[in-house]
DNA sequence: TAACATAGTACCCAAATCGAAACTGACGGA
DNA sequence: TCCGTCAGTTTCGATTTGGGTACTATGTTA
């Protein structure tokens, strides 16, 4: 209990604003943790991507990417090629975020059996 | 690295859906892991969750309690009483997600002092 | 000569989400 | 009688997000 608590002092206190909000301003959204979480397995060209996460328009992914971009959490390699080859990767900064996706993926299967044998 | 690897091949595919996407299904949006975070520190009362997250509209805080509600993960009780008490408290459920906002937390504050120290 | 591939951009519209403000209901106090 | 409290609901409008289609470049292939 007293662990926790310590965390609860240290984490939870939202004076300079809410850490777990800090996170969800550069990786909130509906989008950027699916890509980043598909960039752990490796390196992904554009198309790749879009294929892999079947509900994503060329539009929507070509945003995300920028901003993940921007916010250097990604690494994009332009290859001067026709046709193009784009390419894209973690950034050693985003692959400090590899820990929280994580636990974000263990919840989710332990979620979805949840959900599956127990439905309410 | 394989240890990695080991992870990437059973939490990356995506074949039943992404269980990144699935924890975002329940817990994605705006509100939701913030309102849970504050509730790690304990029952709550609505106003008192309204006045800690200060963006946050009374409409906005109604509709994020009810979905977290629907999806077992808080318990809203209510008190007959005039003026009316109604509480809200994280369940065993949403007790699991705790580990999740924790790393996000963690990394939230090391994010803000890398945009401290390093504005790029 | 036409089609195909990649990694986009531009434009325009639809839908979901967000938010401010007013309203509710029942009781206690001035 | 009016005000304040709490925990909402309702209404309406604004903003954000999502998505379809067409268009771009250019080298290779049929």
């Amino acid at each position: 209990m007293s662990g926790l608590d310590e965390y609860a002092s240290e984490l939870e206190e939202c004076v300079s604003g809410c850490p777990v909000e800090a996170t969800l301003s550069v990786v909130g959204g509906k989008w950027k943790a699916i890509i980043l979480w598909r960039l752990v397995g490796g390196t992904k060209r554009f198309n790749e991507l879009q294929r892999s996460i079947s509900q994503i328009n060329r539009k929507m992914l070509t945003e995300q990417l920028r901003e993940l971009e921007r916010d250097n959490l990604i690494i994009r390699t332009v290859y001067q090629q026709v046709p193009p080859k784009v390419e894209y990767s973690l950034s050693d900064y985003g692959r400090t975020f590899i820990p929280v996706m994580q636990a974000m993926a263990e919840w989710g299967l332990v979620h979805r059996e949840r959900n599956v044998t127990n439905k309410s």
